[in-house]
DNA sequence: GGCGCGATTTGAGGTAACGCAAACCGTCTG
DNA sequence: CAGACGGTTTGCGTTACCTCAAATCGCGCC
């Protein structure tokens, strides 16, 4: 990966969006590069932070495990997205581990490095607390979802909330581009893979989905699916 | 309130907690103070964000209104919590409203004033940034136990937090030193007062806790309670 | 002291969603 | 192509929790 496409990618990235090419020029040089087979792990949650990352291509499923067992999936990761950094900055261990789920490859930076970087560039502070806000309502809005709304308006609002991060028009409607089995969508819904397959079936027999067995899955009428996430 | 009682708030506030006294003073004086009775709210979830506030002294029970008409409790705050900031920083509209449960003073500091703060003094957007992670691994962890445990755990986990946050050693046991309500606890663990209620009424059966018919909480037997919330 | 309001308690019945279990189907492997 | 494997689908009994409803209690107010 040669300097250009570095800072291609460093420039994409929302930590580094709008900032000046001197940032961006210093930010990819500084950086080193990890690449991750599918179903690898970046780091494991418990491990001392030591580095930050940003996803240059592939996708990430970020994991929590709960001290009896269970899993729970935050969210999922793709170009431009930062991971680690939160525990890198608290002095923490990482509370969760990001998995592949393709292959992926990663701009990564030492504490020590990005610390001189911000400290070089201001503005970079504020983007990276700008990013941090944005986690904070999203996992307030999950909860409030979790902690109010019935099951297939939590499966229905996560569906969306992928596809507008990460789907594809096709000709049969948006498509998520990435393997989502339904025990994905049950740990990020907090339900059982059993509810969200009932579920799921139930809006492939309405036309709403395409995606039987496996396959990646087709919204084909998202409009329906607001409304169901919608729905009082 | 005098500069010195401000210094002393500003100094136990965990946004400047260890910073230098020079820090300390400049934020103390640029800010403006905020009086809340009690039942009355700072701002509105909705209103722009133009104002960071910190807890002096007092309580607020941060709400989340739904669209259709639920409301969740994010969070209770109390002296030293930072408040509005996120919305601020983001510069989206505050997502959340906080209520004042018992009278309650803030300091109040400008956008602007905030961020010439922030420009003369670097350390404080660590700080910031290490406050913002707190709020998220919080929330990660809520979001968990929503997602996987089942509502018991959930309440015992809930009022061990709150405990741990705001808890006063009395000779019967630990103290809540405010009202909690059962509405309150149930919008913090996704069930129904009535749930709440019953297992409330379970546990003061047990003699793990006092406090039938409202007056404030007393937790008896601290370490069944732990029990309970990490029992499979 | 009597009254009324809001919070709490408790009961009874219903149901959404879980847990278990079995069948099903692509896909990869040898 | 047979076989095994992992993700999925589906049925059925169970249950934790909700909803509706009513009684109870504490407290502030006149």
């Amino acid at each position: 990966m040669d300097k250009t496409a570095r800072i291609a990618i460093v420039e994409r990235a929302k930590l580094f969006a709008g900032l000046p090419p001197e940032t961006l020029s210093e930010a990819a040089e500084t950086a080193q590069v990890r690449v991750v087979d599918k179903g690898d792990v970046v780091f494991r949650q418990g491990d001392e932070a030591g580095h930050h990352f940003i996803v240059a291509w592939g996708r990430l499923r970020l994991d929590q495990t709960t001290p009896d067992g269970k899993n729970v999936v935050l969210r999922f990761m793709g170009p431009g997205d930062l991971v680690g950094s939160v525990a890198v900055w608290r002095k923490v261990p990482y509370p969760a581990t990001p998995l592949a789920v393709e292959e992926t490859r990663l701009l990564v930076w030492s504490d020590a490095r990005m610390m001189e970087l911000m400290q070089a560039h201001p503005p970079l502070a504020m983007k990276a607390m700008n990013m941090m806000g944005g986690r904070i309502e999203e996992l307030q809005e999950r909860l409030q979802q979790v902690a109010t709304q019935q099951v297939e308006r939590r499966i229905a609002a996560t569906i969306l909330k992928i596809a507008g991060q990460s789907g594809r028009k096709t000709e049969a409607g948006v498509e998520i581009p990435f393997a989502l089995s339904r025990q994905d969508l049950a740990e990020m819904t907090g339900t059982t893979l059993h509810t969200v397959s009932r579920t799921l079936s139930g809006w492939i027999e309405e036309g709403i989905l395409e995606g039987r067995r496996s396959s990646h899955l087709v919204i084909c009428r998202p409009h329906r699916l607001v409304e169901i996430s919608e729905q009082a």
